[in-house]
RNA sequence: GCCCUCGUGGUGGAAUUGGUAGACACAAAGGACUUAAAAUCCUUGCCGCUUGCGGAGUGCCGGUUCGAGUCCGGCCGAGGGCACCA
């Protein structure tokens, strides 16, 4: 049979056409139907959208339009975190506008988006840069401002000295900066923070009722707020009236205590300023870096002081004062007791300096006389002893009774800490939200009144002298007051981006309003987003922000929200193979062509070298252009690609072979909705064909349904190829009833349809015309047409298959195990041996055990 | 050093609660159709012997079980995270 090919460049467009003019995607503001909130991360406007995003919003897409058909008002928006540092690169380099470069950018990729027929409500798109949107941002800063959430301090920050601005600790990785890479400084300055850490409790605990989230992530996220629960203890230094207070996790191995340890910088360090030998050791403490691996891997040091404590609870035990390169200033009171035989850090220092080791938890399987520490501390459960009042407490008991015993005594208390530190928002740079706030010339801080909101940024900016162009634009900085005429200057460090998207989740909630950032009523129907997705880059920073951001602006309001983000799934990357040439420079794959087993560079003939397959980067220019793949293949295909094969949480070959297996599948559908269409009309099928029929399409619903609901699209897709196959099979067999098939056919195009849009639409519009299938039910499937009538069941002679048996399903054993027995293969195992057992699972097997 | 995740054919991967390992796809080989090619369709896909059958088999070693890719213990390897966090 000879059909027209499915053209897509024309039934795409035809498509994107008429969703925009039916605004088929549009959520509804009427709210009487369940709601569902499909959102993926935003997009930076970079230039052109990547591999990256395709995967990402076609992922969504499956989601937002699969729930649709289940009846759900769906709000599947985008939108544009279009402020940030790339703008302004661009301005130096290219001398456009940030604003002009990144409005062409959106304009671009909006394009391209829409291209791939995305369902998404474009009419509640927003933009960060643009003022609608930050004006209101500016109004939860001074909100936070008044509820005591926002802060200025002068302090030590890591400054990136190719952005030329501060980042947040959890922006420097590996001790340079997330963005440009530069090693990050410590720089003196005056910063804007947010009081994160009065959260850090509540982010912590909340984590535990996030069950829809990867486990990974919530784990990411404890470590970095990084909550211990212990106490403080108060040491008397022995001869004087000093103390030391230690914070410490385990108090209830206070009897093995056998030194101090103090950080370098601890307070005490001043009486040693004069010292030349500890100077020493404080530079080489400093030396040895900053980074987790360098100091893992670095000898445990210490500097003995003249200073002995007294033990609390021990009468006439003292121990040695150290400084020591293991303790930092910044956690806890900068000061600890060691325990060397519970320690491992201890144990490594007290070998070292030839200290006692006594062990206090004794382990379930020794005996406390034998029990000994070699070069292995004990850090497992077990019982305490050589501890007075303690011993045979286990240690859960011991922390509680010790922790009375130290408040009793009133040398401590129980004391939670928080790795968490606040965050600092304050970057000297132009393209992002201004801070309203204004100084007074006694440099007083004097917040912006509403009412003169937005604070504007001004366009008239000149980027040829380095630094921040608004510290330079005496117009705009400078302003008079309204009412006394004082003169009065503008703060000019703009927002870090992380604020503009720790909110455009509920913004996109009233996208429309222009006096409040976000109404409550919306809030309340559509908030939390009930599915999430991104990548896991974002973990911990906008992941955290937000949940803190979201928490902070709406605490006191009529609707409080803790969780923005319900369910979150982390995408896997697109990867790509690498070329290189002969001078070691990276070559597109799209230059690149083979010729008998050899890779060539098309543009000069010479030899490529392949290298491993990574995420697709610029850098690396392992890209494919998704514009240039939908011009040949259509959306569908490049979607269809992207949930094929690789489970979604998983990275994701690129591979020509994969596409254009795609762009076949297709074109198999659009030939069977033909062939479906010229089916004869006088065949009959018998009784058994029919059940066959319907067996195949209600299995496909229930494993459609359950996979897309577990987020398994790569089987989804495997079980489309296998209903395709077999209705290919059966078509090209003449086995075929135009009235069934078209009623099967029409489910098929359903359950497609989230998947390949286009196709499923045009397939629909041919067979079954209006109203299109944008506004179908998805189907339900009945567990009676799944039954199997005949199964093979499988024999088992020790739990090693022998044979199968075809009998019809629910027989009962006895009948079972008579027909078993009568099998060849089975009389020939058990001959000679004993049945000892005999194990039937209904409807899959029988094992004999024999001897 | 610590924490987390993952190890299944030539490749990506499937196996929903412990019950036929390798679905589906890609690649490869052979075949059909064709003057030929493309497209399409079919078969094969670890080891042994001729079909049929038998054997090994989910990183390695051991355990639990009638039965383990799946559960438990120990190792090895890869990837990700980290802050020596007391």
């Amino acid at each position: 049979m000879n059909f027209e090919k499915f053209n897509p460049t024309l039934i795409d467009k035809k498509w994107q056409k008429y969703w925009v003019k039916n605004k088929t995607f549009k959520s509804s503001k009427v709210k009487d139907k369940p709601k569902y909130y499909c959102l993926e991360m935003f997009p930076y406007p970079s230039g052109k959208i990547h591999m990256g995003h395709v995967r990402n919003y076609t992922l969504g897409d499956v989601i937002a339009n699969y729930k649709r058909l289940k009846g759900f008002n769906v709000l599947h928006p985008m939108g544009w975190d279009s402020f940030g540092m790339p703008a302004e690169n661009a301005a130096i380099q290219k001398k456009l506008h940030p604003k002009d470069w990144t409005l062409e950018n959106i304009k671009t990729m909006k394009t391209q988006l829409k291209l791939l027929g995305f369902s998404i409500d474009w009419d509640r798109e927003i933009s960060t840069c643009n003022d609608n949107y930050y004006t209101h941002q500016q109004k939860f800063f001074l909100d936070l401002f008044k509820k005591g959430l926002v802060y200025k301090k002068e302090s030590l920050v890591n400054w990136d000295p190719v952005d030329n601005t501060v980042l947040a600790n959890e922006q420097v990785i590996d001790g340079k900066g997330w963005r440009s890479g530069a090693h990050v400084i410590q720089k003196k300055l005056s910063q804007w923070f947010f009081k994160i850490t009065a959260f850090a409790d509540e982010l912590d605990t909340s984590l535990n009722l996030l069950n829809e989230w990867p486990e990974k992530v919530k784990i990411m996220q404890k470590n970095w707020i990084g909550k211990s629960i212990g106490c403080e203890l108060i040491f008397k230094v022995k001869g004087n009236s000093k103390t030391i207070t230690v914070f410490t996790t385990r108090p209830d191995t206070i009897f093995g205590a056998s030194f101090i340890a103090l950080a370098v910088d601890h307070p005490i360090s001043n009486e040693y300023n004069n010292n030349t030998e500890f100077l020493n050791f404080k530079r080489n403490c400093y030396k040895t870096g900053n980074t987790d691996e360098a100091i893992a891997k670095t000898e445990k040091l210490g500097f003995k002081t003249d200073y002995e404590v007294n033990h609390p609870f021990i009468k006439n035990k003292t121990l040695p004062v150290f400084f020591s390169n293991f303790v930092l200033m910044d956690y806890g009171t900068g000061a600890i007791f060691g325990c060397p035989a519970h320690d491992q850090r201890d144990l490594d220092f007290a070998r070292k300096y030839k200290l006692d080791v006594i062990p206090v938890i004794l382990p379930r399987d020794q005996v406390e006389q034998k029990y000994q520490i070699d070069d292995e501390a004990f850090t497992g459960s077990g019982t305490i002893i050589n501890s007075d009042f303690l011993n045979n407490l286990n240690i859960d008991d011991g922390k509680s009774k010790i922790i009375e015993e130290i408040e009793k005594n009133k040398i401590g208390k129980s004391k939670t800490t928080y790795r968490l530190r606040d965050w600092g928002i304050s970057r000297q740079r132009y393209w992002g939200c201004p801070i309203p706030i204004m100084y007074n010339q006694k440099g007083e801080v004097i917040p912006v009144s509403e009412k003169n909101l937005p604070v504007k940024l001004p366009d008239d900016v000149d980027f040829s002298i380095p630094g921040n162009p608004l510290d330079k634009n005496t117009n705009w900085k400078n302003i008079k007051c309204e009412k006394t005429g004082e003169l009065l200057t503008r703060e000019t460090d703009t927002l870090d981006t992380f604020v503009d998207s720790s909110w455009y989740f509920l913004r996109f909630c009233s996208s429309d309003n222009k006096k409040h950032g976000f109404l409550d009523e919306d809030v309340k129907y559509w908030m939390p987003v009930d599915q999430y997705i991104g990548g896991v880059e974002h973990a911990i920073l906008h992941l955290l922000y937000s949940r803190f951001f979201t928490r902070a602006i709406t605490k006191g309001t009529k609707f409080e929200i803790d969780e923005p983000f319900k369910g979150l799934f982390t995408q896997g990357m697109v990867c790509h193979k690498t070329f290189k040439n002969q001078d070691g420079e990276w070559v597109l794959p799209e230059d690149v062509i083979e010729e008998n087993g050899k890779f060539l560079d098309k543009k000069n003939n010479q030899k490529v070298s392949i290298g491993p397959s990574e995420s697709m980067s610029k850098s690396k220019k392992n890209v494919v252009d998704p514009q240039t793949v939908i011009n040949l293949y259509g959306a569908d295909a490049v979607r269809w690609f992207m949930l094929s094969d690789s489970p979604p949480e998983r990275d994701i070959q690129w591979s020509n072979d994969g596409i254009s297996g795609s762009y076949k599948f297709i074109q198999k559908i659009w030939a069977i909705s033909e062939m479906i269409q010229s089916i004869d009309k006088k065949y009959k099928l018998n009784k058994s064909e029919i059940y066959s029929i319907k067996k195949s399409i209600n299995k496909l619903i229930k494993e459609i349904t359950y996979n897309v609901e577990n987020f398994h699209f790569n089987v989804a897709v495997a079980r489309f190829y296998e209903f395709i196959n077999y209705l290919s099979k059966m078509l090209h067999e003449n086995k075929a009833e135009i009235v069934l098939f078209k009623k099967i056919f029409k489910d098929f195009l359903i359950l497609i349809y989230p998947f390949t849009p286009h196709i499923a639409s045009e397939c629909w519009e041919k067979n079954y015309g209006h109203p299109d299938i944008s506004i179908a039910k998805w189907p339900y499937y009945d567990e009676k047409f799944i039954r199997e009538e005949k199964i093979n069941l499988v024999i088992q002679i020790n739990g090693k298959k022998r044979s199968l048996l075809q009998t019809e399903t629910d027989q009962n054993e006895d009948l079972i195990f008579r027909k078993c027995l009568e099998l060849e293969s089975v009389k020939k195992s058990i001959i000679d041996k004993n049945i000892i057992k005999k194990i039937y699972v209904k409807n899959k097997l029988v094992n004999i055990v024999v001897k």
